[in-house]
DNA sequence: TGTTGACCTAGAGTGCGCTCTAGGTTTTAT
DNA sequence: ATAAAACCTAGAGCGCACTCTAGGTCAACA
């Protein structure tokens, strides 16, 4: 039905290393993959996309704990879906705030990047320039809150 | 001129921790800070516009290392904006790929979800879903490239 | 027959970025 | 006079997520 890939596939496939791969398996991220008789791992398409789905969650930044966590209720609930929504809605939310943080970062990364250029064209230096200067005291406000 | 500021006011401005701070300044992140008669630092409005522009740098992913490499040249050439420009070019094309995948991420993530209210109104478990497998046969290809 | 290559396990090691501790000084408030 | 608050230094410790090592098995090929 399902054909079988070896670790190394799985790694060029997914892009994670062998060592990643037996670590995650290791820490309960995926199921105990079946061994063939020379004890070598057989992974099927299901475990495939199971790690693609988890790469995605790593790289939105979720923590193993609670990649784990949802993995753990793939596992004891497979027919309840419900606890696995509200997770992955908080991460969504979660994922969206980290997006807009990026966006506005970016922004101002640009704003930077012009500022040399135009330093670059007109041959000035940078000490004491009042638009940064500006943009300092409209910001100087706390951030504890 | 420039006021002066606590070590714990420039906390609660940057939102980093006080130690951290002091971990900044140590490993060269910060210029030494001038110290008062009774050796406690006294922060500039520069510093602290540095350090906001530096958060971001970090907050978008930028190793230590490399807002090290980017402040050294503020330092040592602080009237050549040459090189910081193309550190800083780079990096933003960084964010931008950054930003690219996560917004991919999260599209698929909202599948997910989505695919769980369906499954959560219809009372169906999502065991041998077709709607994963097609996806997943769609995307079997290497990522050795 | 022997050696190459892909895999196995258990467990040690690594790099990053903080975070905290111990022990001390100084200033301010009671 | 004493205690509390805010700070200091040097250096140890920590959590995360890998990443690697040592020592071994097994199958296939020359």
């Amino acid at each position: 039905m399902s054909g079988k890939f070896s670790i190394q596939q799985v790694a060029q496939k997914t892009g994670l290393s062998i060592h990643t791969l037996r670590y995650y398996e290791k820490v309960g991220l995926l199921a105990p993959i079946p061994r063939g008789t020379n004890g070598h791992r057989q992974y099927s398409v299901e475990d495939i996309t199971w790690l693609e789905f988890l790469v995605r969650l790593r790289e939105t930044g979720m923590s193993i704990q609670k990649v784990l966590a949802f993995a753990d209720l793939v596992r004891q609930h497979p027919d309840e879906v419900g606890e696995r929504l509200v997770l992955l809605e908080e991460h969504r939310e979660q994922v969206k705030k980290n997006l807009e943080e990026l966006t506005n970062h970016l922004q101002v990364i640009e704003m930077k990047i012009e500022h040399y250029k135009h330093l670059k064209a007109t041959g000035k230096s940078d000490r004491n320039c009042i638009f940064w200067k500006r943009y300092l005291e409209e910001n100087l406000d706390d951030k504890t809150n």
